[in-house]
DNA sequence: ACCTGAACACCGTTCAAGT
DNA sequence: ACCTGAACACCGTTCAAGT
């Protein structure tokens, strides 16, 4: 339970990172999050702003990581989304952090959110509305699925076959 | 602050409503709550279960409010979109709490996500398979807009417009 | 610089007690 | 049946105090 290597914003962001990534964004304290550092809440404040900054950090975290996978993944569409709903399947509780929370811009690395963008803009195409509308339904399928919200028989892989030719006929 | 008319589940309800819709959901609190109604806190576990009850009353409320506004509006995609998106923006605060949150399935009434379910489904043309790929960019667009989540020069008019687009294209 | 215990104003919820 | 105050185990955060 307690480690104690070295505590630092790196420290800080990797326990918080194992503690949503097992229990969810709800179950991360400043006490449960001290408590795997092998210190008291009060002690974070010497290298964290607050909560939110913690939070800034997983959000940083994981626009790397969704990023550089993402620039990874194969040329096509169809690759991009799969890339997409896999990232997302296999991160269910980290997503929604990055995602659906309210992103601390001021907080994050800066250009980190745009160099992201670009990468959706230039796989859906180059336009930005085509980027836009694409995201969107990647977001939102992924949405409703971590939130159970697809009828119980859903064929999940029938409905991201259809938004990938959806997409796919939009480009031209 | 305290009316102090008849508590019970209809008025917790709309307690709750109005608390939601000015400020979050976040700041639904039991105390705030019951200081609405002009009780204290514990008063309301005689009409209620907990806190989660609460929330399933909200989501039946929104799902019977959207459900309706659905049904109501005209036959063609495009007016069925505009109205999601309508309902969504004019109740910023509420839609997520409907359309973001685990629902309470064994808490609302019974029957009642089905039939809104099935209006989708019917807007869509009656395959399900389209009816997700249609509601998952819908949801989509909502929730990267109500979350800031767009660029700031985004063009919303022209992105709901593609979407649109994008849907009737889809149905033949 | 980094850590601590104690404290503050909040939570949801329980419970004995009143009417 | 409906409401209350007091209490419990939690929050995020501050602060004086230690090293």
């Amino acid at each position: 339970m307690s480690p104690r290597k070295k505590v630092n914003r790196q420290a800080i962001a990797e326990a918080a990172w194992q503690i949503v990534e097992a229990d969810g964004s709800a179950d991360l304290s400043m006490r449960t999050l001290a408590g795997k550092l092998g210190i008291k809440a009060p002690s974070l404040y010497d290298h964290v702003k607050n909560r939110d900054e913690v939070i800034a950090l997983l959000q940083t975290r994981a626009l790397e990581q969704f990023g550089e996978g993402f620039a990874a993944a194969g040329d096509s569409v169809r690759e991009k989304v799969l890339f997409y709903r896999e990232w997302a399947l296999a991160n269910p509780n980290i997503y929604p952090v990055v995602f659906q929370q309210f992103l601390q811009r001021e907080l994050i690395t800066p250009g980190l959110e745009s160099q992201v963008l670009a990468q959706v803009v230039s796989a859906a195409g180059g336009s930005h509305i085509q980027a836009r509308a694409m995201w969107a339904q990647l977001h939102g399928l992924v949405d409703l699925q971590l939130q159970n919200r697809l009828p119980a028989d859903a064929d999940a892989d029938a409905t991201w076959e259809q938004v990938i030719r959806t997409i796919e006929n939009s480009q031209h």
